[in-house]
RNA sequence: GGGCGAAUAGCUCAGUCGGUUCAGAGCGCCUGCCUUACACGCAGGAGGCCGGGGGUUCGAAUCCCUCUUCGCCCACCA
């Protein structure tokens, strides 16, 4: 007996905090330095530095620890390499935020004591998420944390840039692309997300024509304010309605201006009036229309969103925007406009229409397309490693199925515009002489121009915060340098993420690895889904439907969390959490914790000192119910390794939470009860609980190393997280007790159901007869007559070989007596009316299946392997016959 | 407009190659139980036209077509 008691009630918050510490002081989370064992390495998607924990990153990094900490077990070094990411646009309006609330803006500020500010904010919080992860149990080598703005991976970043430039890959573009008019920076194809199609109003504008065949065209348009930015009016040429206005001359109302009516292919007949006002400025398929006809681009809106000549930026004063109209924000200058059209009679209509926005993917203000001077990457030389690696299957994709969406994206990939007018990221490396106009991009800070010696100025605009994040698996590991760490560690093997950022980052991260490394990042894309409420909605904060996974811990304890999180989502699939009901939510995990405290505080009680080792005793010897778990352990073993390294997670969660409750606790350990002085009976126990213990560490890791360290002979320096995972190298499987013991179960389960039935009272003395039907079932039972009577609660039991029943006989407490018998699978004549219905279906299945075998189209035309495996299946089939027909022999029936 | 996914018990979801390991789990519900670990528990139970319709097949939750509903991704129809 041991000699500490444990409580009834597994208190996660008492032991979680001390283990995680415990796990850190040894060291347990660096990978193992012996150079024999083979890497593993995750690299973790670095979160945001101003972020802090929701359920999404909840579930991706304990899916990522799930997978580290069984590597790790299975004497792999592991590394889980962890940081944070700058995050541009999102932390700098973080920051420009909190100064708001003292009344400033980072103008006020500058941008020297503007970025110093965000970094002082980051040095104070940016470690926040950090911390919570250790919270959940994360086994990252925190002395590897990066982040995207440290010196070295600045370096790196740098080191791509002029790269790139070198290579001829960088290039200055003037063309319409997504603006954010509060974040006032350009931003990506992907940072401009469509949003949910939305009610808006399609504009019918009269624009007078002059000497054409009729006095006025009809545009239709949905931003009524861009028309300020007109340049022509375009038909298709293809428009036998609209042919004779080409060549001809429209005046622009309001500003007053002519305008040419052109002929371009891109304008669908079909939409609006078939009529197109052109806004290169303004509209990226209007810019285009702008470049074939050399049409000019004036802007007319400002930065900020409001109606104006821009300054700057190449943009020159046009006299476009009437003086009423002048600093007008685009949404209120949109209902002037209307107006000002309505008061001149050239408003025809407005109908309602329905389109999709983009939106800004930080701050949600609606987008403007915007002409303006960039730096974009040239994307298809990158690209095309990338596509080649998925084809030969270097790169696999987990689920298959978002490979297709992987290769349309990169077969039609667009240039990557990775300037951003923000002051917070990696500055831009590219230098310009004031003097001789010489432009380069330079790996260090020239003091003066390296053609003529007269002063630089450093490009003003920062980096895309993804244009240092797609490095992140190898210049976390210090590249450009060749460490050592790079040499070990790269490339690396899973990537853990949700499928929205496959091409903010995955996809980039692949052609990087290629293009700098030419070696794949990784091996294994695994693409979990996403967390949901009950309404499908997508967890966010600005819904308010979001759970606090640090809430989750302390109500109910981290593996609670972890379990409901890998338990509850199948490959692929979104999580569905309820936020409204905590409690039903997160029971599943926190009662399954709670039981195998319980099972640890029974095998722990019931224990000694010390126990054989499962290998000194002869497991061929034990009795039926040790030889069925310990064969039952050997499944699970094989089945949750297997599940493990297909990304089943889910899977083998459940399967050891199956052997765990539904095998061990409810049925070995009751059968062994009586026996539990016995060596051997103590040994199978230690043995089992601790297996399933290894098994569950991945998905439990608090509870299971908790109890783990309190089982018999354990050394006090002992950790689970670093024990070996259960080698299937004892031979276990016993198929013997895989068949009998389920017959010692079914005869306890038809006598718990007959009480049950018969409202036998548990008090009751109870007497039962079993008449197996074959003489092995005969064995197994009179073998098993102690775990019988014990579980069934009976108080005799007696054997007959003539009559196949189950029979009770209870005498109750008054005296009275009830005769209970069940006429079940054991009954002769049922028995043989199930056999031989079960005889006459296989015949049915097998004479189609011959006929199918029989048949000359089939075999010429189905595959080999296929017809192959109908000729197992038949073979199969013809043997559980005689099988079925031999039992029905010997039970004597016709 | 294209592409992808989903629909199975009251709820959340498993179900691989078409067939006796296919009607399953957890939660909830009902009936008994404080049986020498666990009431966050034990034992027993009820509950399903496997979204609708058609097809292939000896046989369909499973394969094909179609419809309905929901979700996601992509797309320069102003």
């Amino acid at each position: 007996m041991a000699d500490f008691e444990l409580p009834p009630q597994y208190a996660p918050q008492d032991v979680e905090r001390g283990l995680y510490r415990r796990w850190v002081d040894r060291g347990a989370f660096a990978p193992n330095p012996d150079p024999r064992r083979e890497p593993y390495v995750i690299v973790i998607p670095p979160p945001n530095v101003t972020a802090v924990l929701h359920m999404g990153q909840g579930l991706n990094n304990v899916t990522q620890d799930v997978l580290i900490r069984f590597e790790r077990m299975r004497s792999r070094a592991a590394l889980w390499l962890p940081g944070t990411d700058h995050a541009g646009i999102a932390t700098q309006n973080v920051v420009e935020r909190i100064i708001a609330t003292e009344g400033k803006s980072r103008f006020d500020l500058g941008r020297e004591r503007f970025v110093e500010r965000v970094w002082a904010f980051v040095r104070d919080t940016g470690n926040t998420i950090l911390e919570q992860l250790k919270v959940i149990g994360c086994s990252c080598d925190w002395s590897r944390t990066r982040f995207t703005l440290d010196p070295e991976y600045s370096r790196a970043v740098r080191e791509v840039f002029v790269r790139l430039w070198e290579e001829g890959l960088i290039y200055r573009g003037h063309r319409v692309i997504h603006w954010c008019s509060r974040c006032l920076t350009a931003l990506s194809d992907e940072e401009a997300e469509a949003g949910e199609s939305e009610t808006g109003k399609l504009y019918y504008i009269r624009y007078p024509v002059e000497n054409g065949p009729f006095p006025y065209l009809t545009v239709a348009t949905t931003r009524p304010e861009t028309m300020l930015g007109d340049t022509a009016v375009a038909v298709n040429p293809n428009d036998a309605r609209h042919r004779a206005f080409v060549g001809k001359t429209a005046r622009l109302p309001i500003v007053d201006i002519p305008i040419p009516i052109i002929a371009d292919e891109a304008v669908d007949p079909l939409f609006g009036t078939g009529f197109v006002k052109v806004t290169p400025a303004h509209d990226a398929a209007d810019f285009e229309i702008g470049v074939r006809h050399k049409l000019d681009m004036p802007l007319v809106m400002r930065e900020g969103g409001t109606m104006g000549e821009a300054t700057g930026n190449g943009e020159r004063e046009t006299g476009r925007v009437p003086k009423e109209l002048e600093g007008l924000d685009r949404f209120q200058a949109r209902e002037r406009i209307v107006a000002m059209l309505r008061e001149r009679g050239l408003l025809e209509k407005i109908e309602p229409h329905s389109y999709s926005l983009r939106r800004c993917y930080r701050c949600d203000t609606v987008v403007e397309p915007r002409l303006s001077d960039q730096w974009f990457v040239k994307m298809k030389p990158l690209a095309e490693p990338a596509l080649r690696a998925y084809h030969e299957g270097e790169i696999r994709l987990v689920p298959e199925r978002w490979g297709a969406t992987y290769e349309h994206w990169l077969e039609n990939i667009r240039d990557w515009n990775i300037s951003r007018q923000l002051w917070w990221g990696h500055r831009i490396p590219v230098f310009t002489c004031a003097a001789c106009g010489e432009q380069w991009a330079d790996r260090q800070d020239p003091a003066s121009c390296r053609r003529c010696g007269g002063t630089v100025e450093q490009d003003p605009d920062v980096l895309d915060t993804w244009f240092s994040s797609w490095l992140w698996p190898f210049a976390t590991l210090g590249w450009p340098d060749q460490t050592p760490d790079l040499r070990r560690y790269y490339p690396g093997h899973t990537l853990v993420t949700a499928p929205e950022i496959l091409f903010f980052w995955v996809a980039r991260m692949i052609m990087a690895g290629y293009h700098f490394l030419g070696k794949r990042p990784f091996a294994t894309v695994y693409l979990h889904g996403t967390v949901r409420d009950t309404q499908h909605r997508k967890m966010s904060k600005s819904l308010g439907n979001g759970i606090d996974p640090l809430d989750v811990v302390r109500l109910f304890g981290a593996d609670a969390l972890r379990w409901t999180a890998i338990a509850g989502i199948s490959l692929g699939s979104d999580l569905t959490l309820d936020p409204n009901d905590l409690d039903t939510t997160f029971a599943p995990g926190r009662n399954f914790a709670n039981k195998l405290w319980n099972i640890g505080r029974f095998v722990l009680a019931q224990l000694p000192e010390s126990v054989q080792p499962i290998e000194s005793i002869d497991v061929k010897t034990l009795p039926l119910a040790d030889r069925w778990i310990l064969s039952r352990l050997q499944a699970t073993v094989a089945e949750a390794t297997r599940s493990l390294e297909q990304f089943r997670l889910d899977e083998a969660a459940k399967r050891c939470f199956e052997f765990a409750w539904k095998e061990l606790a409810d049925w070995y350990v009751e059968a062994v009860k009586p026996r539990l002085s016995a060596a051997a009976a103590q040994a199978v126990l230690a043995y089992c609980f601790d297996t399933v213990l290894r098994l569950l560490h991945p998905v439990v890791p608090f509870i299971t190393e908790e109890l783990w360290q309190k089982l018999p002979g354990r050394k006090p320096d002992e950790l689970l997280i670093v024990a070996a995972w259960p080698p299937p190298q004892l031979e276990l499987a016993d198929a013997q007790a895989d068949q009998e013991f389920p017959l010692v179960q079914e005869a306890i389960s038809s006598i718990r159901m007959l009480r049950a039935e018969y409202r036998v009272p548990p008090k009751a003395r109870l007497r039962a007869s079993l008449w197996p039907r074959t003489e092995r079932a005969r064995q197994a039972l009179s073998g098993e007559r102690e775990t019988i009577l014990r579980l069934a609660q009976l108080s005799e039991l007696a054997f007959d070989g003539k009559r196949a029943t189950v029979g009770a006989h209870a005498v109750l407490a008054d005296g009275s007596e009830v005769f209970v018998a069940l006429e079940g699978e054991i009954d002769v004549q049922r028995e043989c009316g199930r056999l031989s219905g079960e005889l006459a279906r296989l015949d049915r299945q097998l004479s189609g299946l011959e006929a199918k075998l029989a048949n000359q189209n089939f075999i010429a035309r189905a595959p080999g392997e296929v017809v192959a495996r109908e000729r197992e299946k038949e073979r199969g089939w013809r043997d559980q016959r005689q099988a079925l027909a031999d039992k029905l022999k010997s039970l004597g029936c016709s």
